[in-house]
RNA sequence: UGGCCCAUGGUGUAACUGGCAACACGUUGGUUUUUGGUACCAAAGAGUCUAGGUUCGAGCCCUAGUGGGCCAACCA
C-alpha cells in the first residue's frame, strides 16, 4: 500500500501506528464473526466491508467465522445465507471457521482457569446471581460458592459436562471482582448447561461457552490481529483483555478489540429479532423480501454488489451514533445502474394512443440504442405501428408551458420514432379518457437526419406498441415504514409504523425484447425507474422488481407529492446577517491569517464597523481571553466607533486595558491605535 | 447515584505532528440532452455543544459543565 490520497479512518489510524511499533505486515489478520441465527442485512456489510476492506487494503487474511455457541438460536439455513451473501458482495474470506471448532480447547482451558483459581462453579438460581451482582451504580457481593476448592470445582464442571445435571442447576463463572465497577468483570458466567443439540457439533457436549470466553479466546486462536466490532462491545474489551491474560504465551499475536459505530438507515430497522419478527408475522414474504434491509433482500430488489460497497466506503467509519439517510443508498445505486442497465421501453399506467394518419396494417422495426452511457451495449429493434400505449400522465388535454408532454396541438417526441402533434380525445360516459388521437410527421424519424427529424421538441415520451406489447407484472415497493426511526420510540413498537402499501402489483405492458429477459437482469425502463426480473418470473409471465425510481425533478413541481420530511426549508438566500455577526466571524480566524490576507479582513472589518451600534458591541467586551481573535476584531471596532464620536466609558477603558496587557502583539498593537 | 464512549453544515465522513474547516449525499439555479435521467457549471448551507484554560495561534491539548449513547441476559 503505497500512499493513499484517501485519508485514514481511525481504525486505519491505529493499524498505521501498530504496524511503526509493533507488527509487521504480514502478521495483520482480521475476521468477520457473525451469529448464524438470521439473515445478514445492511447493517453487517458495513462491518463486513470493514474488516474484508483491511484485509483488502493490507493484503490480509480474514477469516468468516461463524459465532455458533448458542445452540438454541443457530441453524445451518443462516451459515448457508450468510456466506451466499458475503460472496456475492464480492468478498473472499481466508478460512472459514466456527467457534464450535474450538469447544475441546475453551473447555481445557477452561479447567486450566479452575486449577488456577481464577473460576468456579456457581449452583444458585440466576435470580439469586443478579441479586448479587449488584447495580451500574452499586458493587456486586459475593456469592457463597464463590469459595469451593479448586477439586470440588473440577469436579462439578466434568459433571457438567458428563450431563449429569439439569440445564441452571450449575454454572462456571470466572473469579474475577464482584466489586468491579464494570459490571462484566463481576464473575463472569463462561460456561452453561444446554441440553440441545448444536446445528455442527450434534449431541457431543451439553455445555456451552458464552461469547465473552468464546470470542477473544477464538481470535487468539486463529492469530486475528485486529479484533473489530460494534460500539456496544466496548465495555466487554476489559473482559476480553482479561481472558486474554490468562492464556496469552510471548510469540503469538495478542489480539485486539476495537470498536466503532454501527450503521443505522433511517426508515428502517436493523435488528436480527425484529426483521425475524417482520417475517414470521407475514408482514414480509420472507427474509429476502425486496423491502427488507436483508442482503438478501437487496439483492432480490436489485441492488448490484458494487452499489452496496460504494455505499459502505461513502458511509465511512467512526464512533459517533450516525444515521444515515436512505437517498445515500439510493443515490449509490442508481450511480451504477445508469452506467450498467440497458435501456428498456415499458408502460405501467396504459392509456391509448392512436396515430390517425399512419397505415392501418404497417409496422415497423425501429432502431433503439440500448445504453448511451456504454457504448459497447448496441441497438436493439423495437415495433412501432398506429396503436400505441403511452402513460396516462403523459397526456394533458391543457397545460401550461411548464409541462413538457403531449397536450392537444402541441408537439412531442415518441422515443426513436417520430414527433406526433395531439388532435383529439376520445372520453367514456364518465369522461375519462381512453383514446389520444395524434397525427404523425413521417419526415421526423429518429436518427433518419432529415431537417424534419432534427426539430427540437420539448418533450419525448416512451411508448410500446399494442399489437406487440407484452403484459407483465411489476412489483413496486414504498418504504417498509413511514417513521424515519421506528424502532427508537419507547411508547410505541416499530409494528406501529408499518406502511399498509409498501407493496403494489402493477400490470404493465413492455417492449417484447423483454421476453427474453433473464432473473436476476436489471433494466432501465425509461423515464421511469430501475426494473429487476424477480425469480418468480417466466418467460410467459414476467416479473419485475422495481429497484429504485429515476431522480425526479419534475415531480417536485408537481404540488401535490408531499415534500421530503427529511429535508427542511433552503435558508432564505441572503439572511442579510447583521455587521457585528459577520466581524464576530471574521475575528474568529484573524489570528490564523497569512498577513495578506489579515490585511484584507481588517478592511473589511474596519467597513463593517461602520454599522455596529455600540449597545451590539458591549457584550462582546466580556469574550474570553483564549478568543484573541474575536477580541481583536472587536478592537478594531472599537476603534471605528471612538473615531466617529463615540465617548469612552469604564467598560471601554477596561477593555482597552486589558487589552494592551495581553500577550499577543496583535492586539496589543490595535489597542494601542486608540 | 457509578464507569466508559461520543459531540464539526439538513445527513455522513475528513482536516496527518495545533496553522485559511474539506469531500460526498441532499437542496437551489443554470448549460447540454430524442429519458423532466445522465453529464457539466455554479450557488446556498457549519466556524466545530457551552464556559474557562494553555498557546503567537485551538475543531485538534487541559479542566469543568451540558447533551446523547452504552453497561445489571445461563444472548451475541
Amino acid at each position: 500500500m503505497s500512499e493513499e490520497t484517501k485519508s485514514l479512518n481511525f481504525i486505519e489510524h491505529i493499524i498505521e501506528n501498530d504496524l511503526k511499533t509493533e507488527i509487521s505486515q504480514d502478521k495483520l489478520r482480521f475476521r468477520f464473526p457473525p451469529e448464524p441465527n438470521g439473515y445478514l442485512h445492511i447493517g453487517h456489510t458495513k462491518a463486513i466491508g470493514i474488516s474484508f476492506g483491511l484485509g483488502e487494503r493490507y493484503n490480509a487474511p480474514v477469516n468468516l467465522r461463524f459465532d455458533d455457541t448458542n445452540p438454541a438460536k443457530e441453524e445451518q439455513e443462516y451459515v448457508d445465507a450468510i456466506k451466499e451473501d458475503v460472496s456475492w458482495l464480492g468478498y473472499h474470506w481466508d478460512k472459514e471457521v466456527y467457534s464450535s471448532d474450538y469447544f475441546q480447547q475453551l473447555f481445557d482451558w477452561a479447567v486450566q482457569l479452575i486449577k488456577d483459581g481464577k473460576a468456579y462453579v456457581d449452583s444458585q438460581s440466576s435470580e439469586a446471581m443478579a441479586e448479587q451482582k449488584g447495580t451500574p451504580t452499586q458493587p456486586g457481593i459475593d456469592g457463597p460458592f464463590r469459595n469451593r476448592t479448586v477439586e470440588e470445582n473440577l469436579d462439578l464442571f466434568n459433571r457438567m459436562k458428563a450431563g449429569e445435571f439439569n440445564e441452571g442447576e450449575h454454572i462456571l463463572r470466572a473469579k474475577i471482582d464482584m466489586q468491579h465497577v464494570n459490571m462484566l468483570m463481576r464473575d463472569p458466567i463462561i460456561y452453561r448447561i444446554l441440553k440441545k443439540s448444536h446445528h455442527r457439533t450434534g449431541d457431543t457436549w451439553c455445555i456451552y461457552p458464552m461469547y465473552d470466553w468464546t470470542h477473544g479466546e477464538s481470535d487468539y486462536l486463529e492469530q486475528v490481529s485486529h479484533s473489530l466490532c460494534s460500539l456496544e462491545f466496548k465495555p466487554h474489551r476489559e473482559l476480553y483483555d482479561w481472558f486474554l491474560d490468562q492464556l496469552v504465551v510471548e510469540d503469538q499475536v495478542r489480539p485486539k478489540q476495537r470498536e466503532f459505530a454501527r450503521l443505522n438507515l433511517s426508515y428502517t430497522i436493523m435488528s436480527k429479532r425484529k426483521l425475524l419478527q417482520l417475517v414470521e408475522d407475514g408482514v414480509v414474504n420472507g427474509w429476502d423480501d425486496p423491502r427488507m434491509p436483508t442482503i438478501s433482500g437487496l439483492r432480490r430488489r436489485g441492488y448490484t454488489p458494487t452499489a452496496i460497497r460504494k455505499f459502505v466506503e461513502t458511509v465511512g467509519v467512526a464512533k459517533r451514533e450516525n444515521v444515515i439517510d436512505v437517498s445515500l443508498l439510493e443515490f449509490c445505486i442508481r450511480e451504477d445502474l445508469n452506467k450498467t442497465a440497458p435501456r428498456v421501453m415499458a408502460v405501467l399506467d396504459p392509456v391509448k394512443l392512436v396515430i390517425t394518419n399512419y397505415p392501418e396494417d404497417k409496422d415497423e422495426w425501429l432502431e433503439a440504442e440500448n445504453n448511451q452511457e456504454d457504448d459497447s451495449a448496441g441497438f436493439r429493434q423495437v415495433p412501432f405501428s398506429r396503436e400505441l400505449y403511452i402513460e396516462r400522465d403523459d397526456f394533458k388535454e391543457q397545460a401550461n408551458s411548464k409541462y413538457f408532454r403531449l397536450t392537444l396541438g402541441k408537439e412531442v417526441r415518441l422515443k426513436n420514432a417520430y414527433i406526433i402533434k395531439g388532435e383529439s380525445v376520445v372520453k367514456d360516459e364518465n369522461g375519462n379518457i381512453t383514446e389520444i388521437h395524434v397525427s404523425y410527421d413521417p419526415d421526423t424519424l429518429s436518427g433518419s437526419g432529415t431537417e424534419a427529424s432534427l426539430r427540437k421538441v420539448k418533450g419525448t415520451l416512451h411508448w410500446v406498441s399494442i399489437k406487440h406489447a407484452v403484459k407483465a407484472v411489476v412489483r413496486e415497493y414504498d418504504r417498509l415504514f413511514m417513521d424515519e426511526s421506528p424502532d427508537s420510540h419507547a411508547d410505541k413498537s416499530f409494528m406501529d409504523f408499518i406502511n399498509p402499501e409498501s407493496l403494489k402489483l402493477i400490470t404493465a405492458f413492455v417492449e417484447p425484447s423483454l421476453t427474453e429477459a433473464k432473473v436476476g437482469e436489471r433494466f432501465q425502463f425509461q423515464r421511469l425507474g430501475y426494473f429487476n426480473v424477480d425469480y418468480d418470473s417466466t418467460s410467459e409471465n414476467l416479473i419485475f422488481n422495481k429497484t429504485v425510481g429515476l431522480r425526479d425533478s419534475w415531480a417536485k413541481e408537481k404540488p401535490k407529492t408531499e415534500p421530503n420530511p427529511n429535508q427542511n426549508q433552503p435558508k432564505s438566500n441572503q439572511p442579510q446577517r447583521k455587521a457585528i455577526d459577520v466581524i464576530q466571524q471574521f475575528g474568529k480566524k484573524y489570528t490564523n491569517l497569512p498577513d495578506a490576507k489579515r490585511e484584507k479582513i481588517k478592511a473589511d472589518i474596519l467597513e463593517l464597523a461602520e454599522k455596529v451600534s455600540y449597545d451590539e458591541l458591549e457584550p462582546l467586551f466580556g469574550t474570553a481571553a483564549k478568543k484573541v481573535g474575536t477580541r481583536i476584531a472587536v478592537m478594531l471596532t472599537l476603534q471605528v466607533l471612538l473615531k466617529n464620536g463615540l465617548e469612552r466609558n469604564d467598560a471601554i477603558n477596561e477593555f482597552i486595558e486589558k487589552g494592551l496587557a495581553d500577550g499577543n502583539a496583535l492586539l496589543v498593537a490595535e489597542a494601542s491605535e486608540i
